[in-house]
DNA sequence: GACGACTTGTGAACCGATACAGTAAATCGG
DNA sequence: CCGATTTACTGTATCGGTTCACAAGTCGTC
């Protein structure tokens, strides 16, 4: 490996010219000096040792991004997106981790981020809980979070950049009631999480709204275990196969996210029940993969890439501005897109006597 | 940050003492010097500086995975195998790079690497040339190559793995074949890789040894582009689309991949043509996807699993073996999983007078 | 023509670890 | 009881850069 030495010496100079011209004091030399000490840099394909650089200057320009799990296509999408507009508008490379919601692979993965002297960290979901992100800001790291609000109260130390969940759901919601529906289900995993109860909360809302709220119900399959990512979908085909034996079953379903949906999907079918004929599927997210489904499916377009973007500039903004006062952003850019799996309900799921004309309040 | 110093002087020895314990030296001091110098790590929560580290060995914990694109399902699969086993076996973290097919990217990830001080890399298909990667091998780097097989002749310098791709075709093929189809196609994109032309090889030997070499053909739908990913199922469904309105279509398809089986059969429905009646579909790689579709797919699954390890113990042996002679896996565990996509061709579709005795050969 | 002000470089300390030579004290054999 | 080992540590050079104080040399000016 050359070092700036062998340059200094190749350019008959010293190695603190060299430094110089590395570092965009060229003004500082004659121009013949600079040419030479830029040529002996050319002829010994010399790049400076990022960590003799980070020694000195504490800074590396490497990006922390820690998601659940790599294999999951939606957070492969972002990741991607993240890496792109990291690397081109601030010169960063990633150093990715996958979690499997694991709160000890996320607490190492934090401790190796500091001992590499990564001082900004992209956090895509997981845990509910978010305390130890605090204790990461505590020790110097600039850390943003997907998918998540800042608890109410707390004025966190870590900054937010979330799809506006509740909307989402809402849309979706609204989107069921609008073709007639009347019996609605949001169908997710076990276990809680804040973007979860406020897709819920966006969920009952809107069946509020319609006056439907009885007729509402969350469904949640099984929990996530450690692999937890193609294993969503595998949730939303078990919940499929047992809402397909379901008489009573709702007839429109409003999925966590669109690998849910599709498993949910690819369930009723395998119990026989037809989509949209009999059930309607909407999910949420805008996945390439959700225009490849039969039926298509029907989903919420979210903002990934202005997203995605949000979070890197502002995770890189660091040390620049005092640590804006509790950044966060909610990005309500939502498009429904219709594809084909709702329609109108079957006629036997129609209300009819089943239709509550109101909650009873005594 | 804590450092060394800060830890001897919380301990009261010198940092040799701590660099010792630090490195597993443990048993060259006094148990209660090895308690204090523990406690006083634990107390300040001391992590050595990796870039520290690094400069004195040479050594940093990290490899590097370069893939067209980590939003591609198939990669994101992989690149997690690969995340978790280089994180369990040895302690490794990712540095990844989405090269988007571009080779500049894919030299100026390269670059980076080095600068970085990363020795080992895992590259994932790509570009069909790989000239660079000797470069990179000349400049010290432990290369390993996915999906490619060493050109003939020249003794590559990085290692190889990749799935019998000839073979995998051929299982494909032979499955089509075995179920009365009479009438093939390959789908793949526009461009040629090493490992498209194995898959197009063993195609057409399947074809060959069951008299059809005539009757099957490669279709290539256009050119990825730049974002070559989810644009893989894009292709995907345009030639199924384009393959719909041909009344002279095969009726038997097999697919470069999952991704594109998956588009093709979307393209096929769109265009009124139904799966498995009258158009059957085979993908490769066993993508979980694959079994969500509607129908679900019927495809060669490969073991990726398996490979990723491979690849990641490969590399990671460099140095100790000084460069076992030409390295090169070829993994043969392959299976087929019939689901749905593959029936019997339609009566229409079988071949009567379309069938050539033999190829005349004068 | 001497003094100050630039211009153009250079020397050396330092970042946080590692590793090896060296030292002081304890242990041992005879 | 003395020299030779062994035990238990410590001092310091070093990895490859950055940075700042400082040194020559060049000019302009009064």
């Amino acid at each position: 490996m050359t070092t700036i030495q062998d340059v200094a010496r190749e350019a008959e100079v010293s190695v603190s010219t060299v430094s110089n011209v590395l570092n965009g004091h060229g003004d500082r030399m004659r121009a013949t000096t600079l040419a030479r000490v830029e040529t002996a840099i050319a002829t010994l394909k010399f790049r400076p040792s990022k960590s003799a650089q980070q020694l000195k200057t504490g800074q590396t320009p490497l990006l922390g991004l820690l998601v659940p799990s790599m294999a999951n296509p939606m957070y492969g999408f972002i990741a991607r997106e993240i890496e792109t507009f990291a690397q081109d508008r601030f010169g960063h490379r990633l150093l990715i981790g996958s979690t499997y919601r694991d709160a000890g692979k996320e607490a190492a993965f934090f401790e190796d981020l500091r001992a590499h002297g990564v001082r900004h960290v992209i956090v895509i979901s997981s845990l509910s809980e978010e305390s130890h992100l605090d204790a990461a800001v505590a020790q110097g790291l600039q850390v943003m979070s997907y998918d998540r609000r800042a608890a109410r109260g707390r004025t966190s130390a870590v900054g937010h950049v979330t799809p506006d969940n509740r909307a989402a759901a809402h849309l979706a919601t609204s989107h069921l009631l609008s073709k007639g529906h009347e019996r609605l289900a949001f169908v997710t995993v076990a276990g809680m999480t804040m973007s979860r109860s406020d897709k819920i909360a966006g969920f009952f809302a809107a069946a509020e709204a319609a006056d439907l709220r009885a007729n509402a119900q969350v469904l949640d399959g099984g929990p996530l275990n450690e692999y937890g990512d193609s294993v969503i979908a595998e949730v939303g085909r078990a919940t499929g196969l047992q809402l397909a034996r379901d008489p009573k079953r709702p007839s429109g379903l409003v999925a966590l996210n669109d690998l849910m949906a599709l498993g949910l999907m690819a369930g009723l079918r395998e119990g026989g029940v037809r989509v949209p004929q009999d059930v309607s599927v909407v999910g949420i997210d805008g996945l390439f993969l959700s225009a490849l489904s039969n039926p298509m499916l029907t989903t919420v377009q979210l903002p990934i890439r202005e997203m995605a973007e949000a979070m890197v500039e502002q995770v890189m903004q660091s040390g620049t501005a005092p640590a804006a006062p509790t950044r966060e952003r909610v990005f309500t850019d939502l498009r429904l897109i219709e594809r084909e799996s709702v329609a109108a309900p079957p006629s036997s799921a129609r209300s009819g006597p089943a239709r509550p004309s109101k909650k009873a309040k005594p």
